[in-house]
DNA sequence: GCGACAG
DNA sequence: ATCTTGTCGC
């Protein structure tokens, strides 16, 4: 890949983000109270002869109980680049396949990213729920910076959080989930309000991880999968 | 030219 | 994301 190839990729990219954009379902189509399953879903790479290969595991548990009902892979050679701010073009295409696997019929999703915290408020977790029609919720671990604006830092008390807020308009939430450990990033994917993704992200935090459980519980299964499948395809 | 850059 | 050992802390 070039990178006059890759300019081109960031513009192609960029458009189609401008037009689906205009998708984006604000509504909030989940009530916390009566969400039964959520799904973390992660990818990991790695090298393999033929180019650049990739894992996306989505792992499906029981909002209350959180115990695993379902896990499912796909993993394949990867042919888009990273581009900061394209990242749902990389992640997409694999994530639609290991999501055709997912038989439960899951109320909301997690991603490892963005959502609408986002240059163009197409993250990863509102381009993903916009073509799959679901609730989803995006969960970044480091701030991806918009224009020159930077974050607050949420006071240390677990459950304190900021907000980011650009030209009035909110795009997301520093949330401390756990006292005096590093904030994440939360922002709506697509079908759900800032309040409840807030909300449910707070309720799948466990001692061990100061990430939502789905996306830590699918960010440990690539890692697994990965060891298994590489240099043994 | 230099630094930034979700994953 | 990935390459990587020890090491500080609860």
């Amino acid at each position: 890949m070039t990178e006059e190839q890759n300019r081109n990729l960031e513009t192609e990219y960029i458009e189609k983000q401008l037009k689906l954009q205009k998708q984006i379902d604000f509504a909030n189509a989940v009530h916390p109270e009566s969400v039964k399953t959520v799904a973390g879903v992660d990818l990991a790479y790695w090298k393999e002869d033929d180019g650049e290969h990739a894992v996306c595991c989505i792992v499906v548990i029981d909002f209350l109980t959180k115990e695993i009902i379902e896990k499912k892979y796909v993993s394949e050679k990867v042919k888009v680049p990273y581009i900061p701010g394209c990242l749902a073009f990389r992640e997409i295409p694999l994530f639609l396949k290991a999501y055709e696997k997912v038989e439960t019929d899951v109320d909301v999703l997690f991603f490892d990213g963005n959502g609408y915290l986002h240059p163009r408020h197409m993250g990863l977790a509102t381009h993903a729920g916009i073509v799959i029609g679901k609730s989803t919720i995006g969960i970044a671990k480091s701030y991806f910076k918009i224009g020159d604006i930077d974050f607050t830092m949420p006071e240390l008390e677990q459950n304190s959080f900021t907000d980011i807020i650009i030209s009035g308009e909110v795009y997301g939430r520093v949330l401390r989930t756990h006292k005096a450990v590093k904030p994440i990033f939360v922002s709506i994917g697509n079908k759900i309000d800032l309040d409840t993704a807030t909300q449910m992200a707070s309720a799948l935090v466990t001692k061990d991880s100061h990430i939502p459980i789905p996306t830590r519980l699918a960010d440990i299964m690539t890692h697994e999968v990965r060891k298994a499948e590489k240099n043994s395809v």
